[in-house]
DNA sequence: TAATGATATTTGAATCTGCAACTATTGTAA
DNA sequence: TTACAATAGTTGCAGATTCAAATATCATTA
């Protein structure tokens, strides 16, 4: 019997249904992996420059994908709006990014990378990425390989998906 | 030379040096993740009861883990001790939890769910279940076991870490 | 046991965030 | 072209979060 739930939970469908095993349950694996990343490197790697986590993201988008309206940066970030629009004020006061209207559409406005901001960016880069190594560590190529295409998958999952039943009635 | 550099994706090693490739850069993933569940699960489930996501995530835990101190909730959670303290007033204000001071440790403080924290949080989960099964829709059972498991290690290889040099000073 | 350090929690103050309302511009269609 | 709706961005404000400091208790040891 306990054999019987055991093994349901393994196969990833606990049985016991008024209770989650946090454990085993998704959405809490992923928040504080995120949340332990995000403190360390944060308070490690970021504050001693006077940058937050959001800022780094921001960054980090525009150094990967290029100048882009805030609306397209908020998506991509996944900050709102309004405080996307206050943080790109502040990475312009300190010279990171510059603002520039659009000039074919002058209510968008394109931010974009200034020449300080691509240096912090390549100073930050290999530490990023000794962080992520870190936190692979142990794994599997192989494993890794999945584990980076689940959560692709997830988040697709997610950004299609209609709000069930029970929210919407 | 383009292939290879593909292949070294693939395998989790990306070799531009100055560039993230988000898409295949662990913390963004989990982050935008973390982000898309906890958004939608909130406003659409949590929301509407007059439940924030950091209080689902206390009662979660109580229910799964039992009582707790409140500094051990707080590892649990991935919420600061402050404010913490401030979350589990407010849950104990509107009758979910209680908060007493452990008779034999008079300084820590035992966070219990009540009867009405308990329905509340048997209400919850089937609906957190939902979420959990449409955020993995499409996935194998056996990709999705891997994916767990890789976060559990992710997790334990974060906090068994120890600052990098490069920080270090 | 008195003194010192460690642990658990709370609180003040500053900052950050999110929602709603607002401005400005663009798109659409009568 | 004028009206109305949609889009992009900003800002006011209330609430949430964080860090540091304060409080209270417990543990250790001289």
């Amino acid at each position: 019997m306990l054999e019987r739930v055991e093994r349901a939970i393994d196969r990833g469908n606990p049985v016991p249904a008024t209770k989650l095993e946090l454990d085993n349950y998704l959405p809490y694996l992923v928040n504080r992996v995120g949340t332990a990343i995000a403190e360390q490197f944060g308070t490690e790697a970021l504050a001693p420059y006077g940058l937050s986590i959001a800022m780094w993201r921001v960054m980090a988008v525009l150094a990967s994908a290029g100048t882009q309206r805030q609306i397209d940066l908020a998506e991509l970030t996944s900050i709102e709006v309004s405080t996307l629009s206050r943080i790109v004020t502040r990475l312009t006061r300190i010279g990171i990014v510059t603002r520039t209207r659009s000039p074919n559409n002058t209510r968008e406005v394109e931010v974009r990378l200034t020449a300080k901001g691509n240096a912090q960016v390549a100073r930050l880069v290999p530490i990023a990425r000794a962080y992520e190594t870190a936190a692979i560590a142990g794994l599997a190529a192989q494993d890794i390989a999945v584990l980076k295409r689940c959560l692709r998958r997830v988040y697709a999952n997610m950004k299609n998906r209609q709000a069930p039943a029970v929210a919407a009635e």
